[in-house]
DNA sequence: GCAGCGATGTATCGCCGCGATACATGCAGG
DNA sequence: CCTGCATGTATCGCGGCGATACATCGCTGC
């Protein structure tokens, strides 16, 4: 997931810890927030796994540096081969995993970087996904609507809305995407059949 | 959080685990599932800090009971006078922590367990943080919005919508909660000035 | 000139929630 | 009869979060 948005931006330029942080804030910033708390742990299990390629350029350690504790360097990373490869393995993933809240929206974020049959797999995917869940509330809502207090019902109704909106977006979304590849084979079977990631 | 979930819906009726996750997803399904990882060590915090007592009524080991591995009854639990308070307590906290994404819903949950005076103070402080975050949306995304490519832009526009939307409905319900209590003392000081929890 | 402050920068800690999974029982329908 | 589903309790490892620590740099004001 952290892992995801980490390759993603690294393949548009190298980028060191507090950029990173930086970016991931004003790209997905209204619904994740990434904290250096997982960032730090993300990129050393990243480096482990050869992913990325760590250098530090501006170490300038003037030849008798003191030794002071640490003295630190700015950590700048970049995608290595098999960084790129994982990177396309991970933005072909059409699977159920990608159209959860969690994941989806940082998926859709690097759409630009995936080719066109994914990106309307993914955003099917998703939309399926949002339709089961408004229609399990609207059925929990129907059930219990006369016996929740007033606030509580409020809640509902506002979530039932913002799942309802989030499908008018994806609606639309998947139309354009329709519109500018309309050189499709099948006609595109939207039931969640078999979709193993 | 989810012990202020565990504990609103304990003080309406005992509920064993599995009822209770039931609930949890039907109260607070669309922004919040808590799964049953997370929900029974929880419970079993709250035991072990006497918020709450559990019997098990329907264990009917009927005598001779061959020893089979478990044999678990149902575990009913309900709320201890010190869970009671422990409520009274979490529901009056007014500062930050309650405005917070994954805080708030659960919170405005149980509004109606909560006095109106803490209503208003909640509301105006999530009210203020999404305020926070819009403008911060805002200002990256006039940065930005010529140099990002169309996905990118497209899910910070649906974000900062997403925004806008909750602050619509929480202005709304703020002025809700003021026509039903117009006795206020000071006119609201809304400026998030020294709010400590 | 230098004190203080906020931005930049790397890093860790403990808590908590998640998805998957295991295991057990009761009950309804083909 | 037996298969599948709802009910029920429980654990495991992974990964993200908020808080915090610590260090350096450049700017502003006095």
């Amino acid at each position: 997931m952290l892992e995801l948005a980490v390759l993603g931006l690294l393949h548009e330029s190298p980028l060191h810890g507090y950029e990173l942080r930086q970016r991931l804030k004003a790209t997905l910033g209204t619904f994740r927030a990434f904290s250096y708390g997982s960032l730090y742990p993300t990129l050393r299990r990243m480096h482990e796994a050869g992913y990325i390629a760590q250098d530090e350029p501006d170490t300038d350690v003037v030849a008798g540096a003191p030794p002071l504790t640490g003295r630190r360097g700015k950590i700048v990373y970049k995608l290595t081969a098999d960084g790129k490869e994982k990177l396309q393995e991970l933005l072909a993933e059409a699977g159920p995993s990608s159209w959860e809240d969690e994941t989806f929206g940082v998926h859709f974020a690097f759409f630009a970087q995936t080719d066109p049959e994914v990106r309307v797999r993914i955003l099917e995917g998703r939309r399926n996904r949002l339709e089961e869940r408004r229609e399990g509330v609207r059925a929990s809502l129907a059930r219990t609507r006369a016996r929740v207090d007033k606030y509580t019902l409020q809640l509902q109704e506002h979530g039932l809305d913002g799942v309802e909106r989030e499908v008018r977006w994806l609606t639309e979304l998947i139309e354009t995407e329709r519109q500018n590849r309309p050189t499709s084979n099948t006609p595109t079977s939207n039931t969640p059949t078999s979709p193993q990631p």
